[in-house]
DNA sequence: TGCTTGGTGTAGCCATTGCTTTATTTCCCC
DNA sequence: GGGGAAATAAAGCAATGGCTACACCAAGCA
């Protein structure tokens, strides 16, 4: 089973690759903000758990688990930004709360949130109906 | 700023008092599952940063500071579990899940959260429409 | 062809938070 | 009041995941 730290690495190696065709010691440093040389352990981590094959000073490749359970956890930030968007948390409190969260949920949770989205985006008209409530309940304090 | 252990230690020590009047080493480690020289070694810091007045073999008593942010964390706590409960994930996921992601919601999340389920609350029937997508989503799969 | 240099890797340290082991204190029952 | 069980405390160890300092590699320029 994967940490949370693995789980974020993972995470961003997944969308470097997708994005630029590969993912440098530094680009996966500067992303998560740690140092050169932490990324650099957690690389030889995953290699050792098999996500990934590491050469060092050549790069690294994602293996077909690696591929699979960085897809997965990509989709799974994904959909808990858009949950928190919906129900109207402030841009810039976003990011910092998925970065905490997405590793302490079933994926249970995780199926029943994109149901509440797609409830949502079924009829839009249910948002604002959410921010009559919430009107209503800012007005009350 | 307290950790997440600080922050479920604190949290299972107001609810001890709420309930019982006092919180005792063995009672407080029964509660979250870790070894009785774990808890003493908390109630040290926890001593330290202010939450608590200890005086060891004496037991501990929560101050100002401890007792208005235990209230908000058992309240966050159970907040967390309904939301949860409402959008229907499985009981026995609730308890882990929310004990992982309590940590890592801003107040503003929180508060987003509370609106949400006020939302569902004053329509009941809201939810009956939620299970309703449920059942369109399986249906396709 | 070498030398420079930016990027990468290694070693060793620290903080956090749990554990086990061992010592001490308290409290209840005789 | 004393003995012993239960509770509590202290000390030392381990895993995780950061950091700094320093060593090493290799692509590209002189
Ligand atoms: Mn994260
Ligand atoms: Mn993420
Ligand atoms: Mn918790
Ligand atoms: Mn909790």
């Amino acid at each position: 089973m994967a940490t949370p730290s693995m789980e974020d690495y993972l995470e961003r190696i997944y969308k470097l690759i997708d994005e630029k065709g590969y993912a440098r010691v530094s680009d996966i440093a500067e992303g998560l903000e740690v140092h050169p040389s932490s990324v650099t352990k957690m690389i030889q981590k995953l290699d050792k758990d098999n996500y990934l094959i590491y050469e060092k000073y050549r790069g690294l490749m994602l293996t077909p688990k690696g591929k699979k359970m960085g897809k997965r956890l990509v989709d799974r930030h994904q959909l808990l930004e858009n949950f928190l968007t919906t129900i109207g948390v402030q841009e810039d409190n976003i990011y910092k709360d998925v970065e905490g969260i997405e590793h302490h949920l079933s994926w249970d949770s995780i199926t029943c949130i994109e149901t509440l989205l797609e409830y949502f985006r079924r009829e839009p008209s249910r948002m604002d109906e959410l921010m009559n409530v919430r009107k209503d309940l800012e007005a009350d304090n």
